[in-house]
DNA sequence: CATGAATGAGCGTTCATTCAT
DNA sequence: GATGAATGAACGCTCATTCAT
């Protein structure tokens, strides 16, 4: 039946891909990312038909391991700050722990080659989130601000933390915890 | 090479830089930039040395622009809250009203051409903008968070807040006001 | 007003391209035909834009020339046979003299990448051919075949002669005038 | 290489790959001639070493087809101008009916990949042909000129009338006749 | 200095052929 | 033998930059 195609090498074009963008940007070569998964520069185009389609899955891959980073274990029966925050902390430690995997994504998130359609499938990998975020509004002083807005804004104050983290990692605790009252004074 | 000559052609080429930018990316030809400019495509390089240059320099001339349009007429006599919305209202209508210029400053802001040496010169236009930060610090929440930490909040916040304000024209002073409500539970 | 596009460097890449595609085919390097032209592989795109363009401006280029050959210098006063054999003599000379155009306009001719457009504009180069011909046929026994049928037989019975006549060309002349009377036996 | 098991399978890529020539002309990806054919791309290259020698024997296969239709059931008693038309008639008929071969004969005729080997291999299937012609020559108004000379000349005229019949099938046995009497006052 | 043609390194992608399964 | 993934050379075309006019 044939060589069949590895789940080994796509991952490890993927691993590859996180590592060059890190290292050189969007406009990276395939061919140097082929070559640092150890496979050959055709060999790329097996598992993905294009570059742009070799981005936009590595986004949602990406994505999809930080918010199952995210969303692990939040405490049922915690109040909804305690939930926020069990997300928030996941969340940030995720990133500053795999920087060179946030540091992809921020790249492919600003990139124009991520179609619409692959961030609305990023954005469904967060809908526990999103319903949290929606009970923090209905309570909070931004009740009246359009969901859209908040969501701006924690991920804004979320991206900005997880900067700091990274840059300081020694005192990344503080941090987080700096970050995320800082968050909660804005929609709690 | 000796000084060029034309002012109005070095502003052309920045004017369509910026436009194009927003049309097609970074990634954009120089050729293209110069035929929007009305120059040929040599002449760009008589004005910026190299693309990269050319994108510093716009970056700097963008950012000098919003910093004079925030930091304008702020009112002396009014209290440390005041004056930050003053600056706030200016800079978040600046982008609102500068929509593209908004835009292409984004763009330049995640791109790797910009040097350390530009970012700390754009930093600069904003000296007026920090100390206010740094008054607002010492007497907040956050008075034991680094500064840098401040200004990534805030500025993170903003940008939120400029991204609601454009989307939604309709109910921009709204969103700006609840943005700055936002901002200042956080630090204030 | 900088260098302007030199009608030689344009020469140079068709004659080259006429060379090279007679030695290679028209799966050359466009590289190959630019190295052979003397000029720098992107300079042949600054003549025409796509490999298909050179070859259907090629194309044209060598059927104005053949055409210009074939059509020079009928005698008004001689007779319709007398003038024909005028055009089949010019034109299987020049397809004789000009051996390798010959081959390329060939090749060219059964390519896909030709245009109907191109063959259509290549076709009126010889409608003076086209009128002779009908006039013949008005007289002769094809007088109730299509006009197109006659071409086709004349067509095919000029490229047997101009093979011949290049195969054995110490014998052209006779080669020449033995395809003729066949061929006017066939339509005259 | 051992001599491959199905023959079902070599003539499944055979017929692919005539249809696939005529679609998509000589360039097309073996890989797509595997598919159509059902096999797999590897296979194609049991079956045939190169895609060269695919071509050629697909020449060879297709010129057999086209001789041993063409001249089956000359009628013995007839004269050489009876025995002649039956061959025309049967060839120019063969080449209708089965179009796509025909096109895809024509190309390979042109391509350079088709060995002279393979071509003398394919004038031999046609020595019943060529026995023929050399009678009319003898005895005709070409007798002094070469063989191969009037071959290509009634080659010609065969193509010019295969094409008529096909590109207007409606009159297709009056072009025939037409086309032979035409090549016959041409060689008779 | 302005112009735009010239340059050539560089890139994404294809595809004939090989080879592990 | 059959399969289809793996390979890597090759190609058309782009574009930042240089330079002749």
């Amino acid at each position: 039946m044939a060589r069949p195609r590895s789940d080994e090498k796509r991952s490890a074009i993927l691993e590859a891909a996180t590592n060059i963008i890190v290292a050189q940007g969007l406009g990276a070569p395939t061919a140097t990312i082929a070559k640092a998964a150890g496979v050959a520069n055709g060999s790329l185009f097996t598992y993905f038909e294009t570059k742009a389609e070799l981005f936009n899955q590595l986004y949602l891959e990406l994505k999809r391991e930080m918010a199952a980073a995210a969303l692990k274990g939040i405490p049922e029966n915690a109040d909804l700050r305690g939930q926020m925050f069990h997300v928030w902390r996941n969340g940030t430690t995720w990133a500053t722990t795999n920087h060179h995997k946030r540091r992809a994504l921020a790249q492919l998130n600003v990139s124009e080659e991520i179609t619409p359609e692959t961030r609305v499938a990023g954005a469904k990998l967060m809908v526990g989130m999103t319903e949290m975020i929606e009970k923090c509004r209905s309570q909070g002083p931004l009740r009246k601000a359009p969901i859209g807005f908040l969501m701006a804004l924690i991920n804004a104050a979320t991206e900005a933390t997880m900067d700091f983290m990274t840059q300081d990692p020694a005192h990344a605790t503080k941090h987080c915890k700096t970050g995320f009252d800082a968050m909660w004074r804005m929609i709690g």
